[in-house]
DNA sequence: CACTTGACCTGTCCGC
DNA sequence: TGCGGACAGGTCAAGT
């Protein structure tokens, strides 16, 4: 769920709301998806002030002036949500998904001096948040291994078409949803990204021609920065940093839109399993 | 090495 | 109404 334009969506709200916010006091309830001792929280943590909050693919990088960074990986469900003066019962509440917190999903809480806080909620605990030495951060295995991010400006078609070479036997959205592949697409921008290229997710990369490459390029692009534009897609629990709902899905076009008219041909839209996920696809104009 | 499948979890929905 | 099972889908480990 959260995939690049949701966490980028994170990424700009907590920018303006947490960036020199001295932290005072930690708890979580999750050890697995908080490994770091108290040790290192006493020490890294407590009393840290933080000065960016960073993305890579769909990381979060919560950079502190102890010279660490908290890592943040949101997997499925999880969400970062701050509550404090600026927002607290402003906002717009009819776009809420979240209630009073902590509530019973929430695995981490952060509170700044000033009184507000950080709520790291995560219903299936499949995410998780881990301190590193900023330094280190590019060293981790992820880091290491994850592809280009597709909305730099120096990334072109041709760098986007080489990079699936070695994944030339395998189908192209499987390929698309491979983090070393491309960074940051998930089975929503798969879906819509190759619609709007009309090409069948089913298809062999090696199937794929050199024009239908620099067009998914695009339609990649156009896609996620639409989706950035409408604060993400809220699908099932997709927050922003408010807890607001994002609103891509108004303007999806084939996911989760199986039974409806394809928005091109009109045909209805199909939902099948591939790459074991629920895939979307117009059979009648992409093939 | 390339590729696929199962595990990690919990809430929701569907059929009986 | 209650209950079992399928499903949701990001990533890694394990298996083919």
């Amino acid at each position: 769920m959260p995939e690049l334009p949701e966490v980028e969506t994170v990424r700009r709200g907590l920018q303006l709301l947490i960036v020199g916010k001295q932290v005072i006091s930690e708890t979580h309830d999750w050890p697995k998806g908080w490994p770091n001792s108290d040790d290192d929280v006493a020490q890294f943590l407590l009393g840290a002030t933080i000065t960016a909050v960073r993305r890579r693919a769909k990381v979060l990088l919560l950079d502190f002036d102890s010279g660490y960074t908290l890592v943040t990986h949101l997997k499925m469900t999880g969400q970062l949500v701050y509550r404090g003066d600026e927002v607290f019962g402003a906002g717009h509440p009819n776009d809420s998904l979240v209630g009073p917190l902590p509530d019973r999903s929430t695995r981490v809480t952060l509170e700044f001096r000033d009184g507000s806080k950080l709520f790291f909620n995560d219903q299936r605990k499949f995410g998780w948040m881990k301190l590193y030495p900023t330094i280190e951060v590019e060293t981790i295995d992820f880091m290491q291994k994850v592809g280009p991010e597709p909305l730099e400006d120096d990334f072109t078609a041709e760098a986007f078409r080489e990079r699936f070479r070695r994944r030339a036997r395998t189908s192209i959205k499987a390929a698309l949803l491979d983090q070393t592949v491309v960074a940051g697409v998930g089975n929503i921008y798969a879906d819509e990204s190759l619609w709007g290229a009309r090409i069948d997710p089913r298809r062999l990369v090696a199937q794929v021609s050199d024009q239908e490459f620099a067009l998914l390029f695009h339609e990649l692009r156009a896609v996620m920065n639409l989706a950035i534009e409408k604060g993400g897609s809220t699908d099932r629990n997709y927050v922003d940093a408010e807890g607001k709902k994002g609103s891509y899905m108004d303007f999806a076009r084939v996911f989760r839109r199986e039974g409806q008219a394809c928005p091109r041909c009109g045909a209805a839209i199909d939902k099948i399993k591939h790459a074991g996920r629920g895939t979307h696809l117009c059979a009648q104009c992409q093939s």
